[in-house]
DNA sequence: TATGAATGAGATTTCATTCAT
DNA sequence: TATGAATGAAATCTCATTCAT
């Protein structure tokens, strides 16, 4: 689907996500997501109502690029764990700003309920992988190690240099010997 | 130092704290700053010359706090891992507004520069603690073991329920066997 | 074009230009200026940008309704002056508020450099004016009239009514004798 | 008198007379005037009670430095008129300033009743210095001449360089032929 | 005489949103 | 669907002035 095709709603919600990726949500503007669409900033109220709207829009649009870290379901659990890291290493390299938008997303599902939603239901899906392929594995806590995966992918968003350094360490079996 | 002792600029500081750990850096409002320590709000531009240098006061006040879970020098190295590792859950649990800060003045500091100046000396000094003592460890990584145990506590800043599980997994010496 | 047809900016700059002649560029108060005009104090930055915009379009005001005492091009030298200097006594007679803000905006131009270019431009054109005029009469020392004249106009700018007392002296051809 | 034996008084009136002349009475700002004098700016208080007291002090610092080019009482008027506009050349060479805050009175006269009061003294002063050399040069109409003077060198006041050109053409005896 | 703290009034500007066209 | 005009609420910051010390 190339650019041109988009709805001018999706190209709003991709505009408003770069711009979240620049300036933070609190550096977004309804003004510049319109200009940058190239329409009036009173036409975009036609596509979104309001501007918790578009702010959820663009937790959704996080959300979707995210879901295509899942591992195929058909691999072994050892395969499937090494997909799903070297998915996101990938990622995080190709797309270091989805990962700064998750971060302020993250802030702001503490205040806004439909941004929470959002943010919930996609870490929901992520943690059920992960325990699925760490109870796959044998490990002794898989909600442990479940955790830890979340948690370390999460630290490193902002540095996206460092994400192999810590991905590296997550994919081993053993963690104590 | 009792509260009633503090200057009128540190009143402010742990109010601005406090506010934003309630409503976010983009919550933060002067006027209740000031509100809240009972002064007018022209009053605090008196004590505090500009937002931006408040906030920068607020890093400053996170910093401090984060500086008490460096472990005592005198300990042998595995014994100040496990120090430092129950100060941070201990300081997590009793202190959780402040890793809220700490994740909001980490996307804050992206833009801010006298903000990143703190964030990044607190960061470089953390960082020297750890590499510190996972090379006295002798890990073979000790810079790759320092960026997990960062990422993971950074990671789990915004849920303190989750921080014993995942801080309990970074202690262990050997991570592969 | 009456009052009634002009445009929203228009009848802002003008609002502003009586503000300027009444308080000054220092009583100058966007509020009153709105105010003046109907309008919303937000709305009106729909109009003008900012309020030192405002000002230079005043400039711009006042500059137009200076550049009607021209004298006309076809003119004989002699009646051409005539003309011209009658033209500024009458104006100073009838719209003696112009010569306020003009003064006003003297002063500015020396701090506000869009101001300064609006001011300039119209001082060059008048200077110009005037020394082809006392070229033309085979004055000895063209420049020099040509300055006494721009001086003594500003200097009796905020008194209007010695202005045909000193402006009846410029016409004169000789000076020394 | 050295600076150094100046009343504080007279050092906080000189330092807002400097003022001025850089940042207009509109940039006028008690804050600078008692910082430039090493005051603080509530101790400011103690030596003038209000802003418009400092203003219309500086007002009074100004018509005195404009008083020293009256002409010495004993001179036959050609020489005095002479000596007089030579003063005003020489103090309009030497202390441009002075100039510029005369034009900043001059405006600010209107709004301002002490100020006014000291400015139209002073130039009532000016006035019947003129008048009185004109008559008894025998000119035509000494008052149309009085103000030519007084509007030339008011409307040069901020352009100094032009000064002496315009200020030549005013002591000559015959204006018309 | 000097100061630091406090005040209150006010000013410009920004921004999401609405309405009529 | 699109727009331009308008709004209202709010926010930061400035500044002269006052008061207690």
């Amino acid at each position: 689907m190339i650019d041109g095709e988009l709805s001018r709603r999706d190209q709003l919600v991709r505009a408003a996500f770069a711009l979240v990726a620049e300036a933070g949500l609190e550096g977004l503007r309804l003004r510049r997501v319109a200009a940058e669409v190239g329409i009036d900033q009173s036409t975009l109220h036609h596509h979104v109502a309001t501007k918790a709207a578009l702010v959820a829009a663009v937790a959704e649009h996080a959300a979707g690029l995210l879901a295509t870290t899942a591992p195929p379901a058909h691999l072994p659990p050892a395969a499937a764990l090494r997909a799903h890291l070297d998915a996101l290493a990938d990622l995080v390299a190709r797309r270091p700003e989805l990962f700064t938008v998750t971060a302020e997303l993250d802030l702001r599902a503490r205040r806004d309920p439909s941004v929470r939603a959002v943010v919930e239901r996609q870490e929901a899906g992520w943690r059920a992988v992960l325990t699925g392929l760490f109870t796959a594995l044998g490990e002794a806590d898989p909600a442990a190690r479940t955790e830890l995966v979340i948690a370390a992918v999460k630290g490193v968003r902002l540095v996206p240099d460092l994400a192999p350094l810590v991905l590296a360490q997550l994919g081993a079996t053993d963690r104590t010997g």
